[in-house]
DNA sequence: GTTGAAGCTCCAGTCACTGGAGCTTTTAGA
DNA sequence: TCTAAAAGCTCCAGTGACTGGAGCTTCAAC
């Protein structure tokens, strides 16, 4: 399983992750090259696994790459001090706490918004109503869920909510 | 204020976004093109600014912009069936569900990582060692954070959590 | 030796904007 | 009427974190 010469396509399934995201984290510098054979493919060991699953980990926590960038350095450096750490990962609960008022907040306009019977035509539509006239809907809820920041942005399809008409 | 004829600048004020996001708009076809000057400025009215606003709060409600397309079509047929923008919203309410879900258990992670007294030394440190061992939290919350998709998703700086260092 | 899976590089696309270069038009004041 | 600043214009590139595809090569099992 994990010898010291794993390709890359089995990395990425213990990783649970794409093999071009693993290219994508050496050609950004987040994982460094690994050995490759004489036909130039792929080969990682341990150290890679663990890097690679640290860094998954702090993707699923939300931490953007840079963070985890600095994470990992501080990781390499174990005599160091842990503050760094800590203020890092409490930026990062600050920033989901944030995210979490808001889409609550939000949530709460979009159920309003659903629970008002309806006539059944447009022009009747609570919906459409509401969108159109801020002033429908109890207040503010501004700036709201358009600003992530400091969480995972990425445009999957785990989900196929929205988009697809 | 809003006669026949804003220039772009006071139409952006008036919705609260940037010049470049409405020109946008009008470039993917979600605000139709304006009347011009003699020396082909825009010159907005009144059904644009609506039309705008609709936007924006829809945006800030967190439709992305297929969706919006979508709604604003509905909203233009003011005979038709209610129950297309109800089946939008619906979708949108299940995806901002979703998010709250992962990001509250998330936020019990980095919680817990928080809490446990460190030694200040990396080498004992909770926040680094629970990002190395996925087997250090508590259970799941795989595919969390990352998998945004029917939110906004833009990389505006409202706060600069994380990201720089 | 053959074949099919898996690997390689390079490039373009995603989403919803944002920023800049280098220009022209408008508008207010002198 | 002239001038200067502010605001407008178009076009293009960049953001974050990947994802997908074209067109090729290498590997491993039979």
């Amino acid at each position: 399983m994990s010898d010291a010469s794993m390709p890359i396509g089995q990395l990425a399934r213990s990783a649970g992750c794409k093999v071009q995201t693993i290219r994508y984290y050496e050609q950004v510098g987040l994982l460094p090259p690994p050995a490759r054979t004489a036909g130039a493919q792929r080969r990682y060991g341990e150290a890679h696994q663990q890097k690679l699953r640290f860094i998954r980990h702090a993707r699923e926590l939300g931490f953007p790459l840079p963070a985890i960038r600095e994470l990992l350095a501080l990781s390499d450096q174990q005599e160091s001090d842990c503050a760094g750490a800590d203020r890092i990962a409490r930026r990062q609960l600050e920033a989901v706490n944030r995210r979490i008022m808001m889409l609550t907040s939000l949530r709460a306009e979009l159920e309003r918004m659903l629970a008002h019977g309806h006539g059944n035509r447009i022009r009747d539509c609570r919906v459409i109503a509401t969108l159109a006239d801020h002033g429908l809907c109890s207040h503010e809820h501004h700036e709201a869920a358009a600003s992530s920041r400091g969480d995972g942005c990425t445009a999957r399809g785990d989900d196929e909510a929205m988009t697809r008409r």
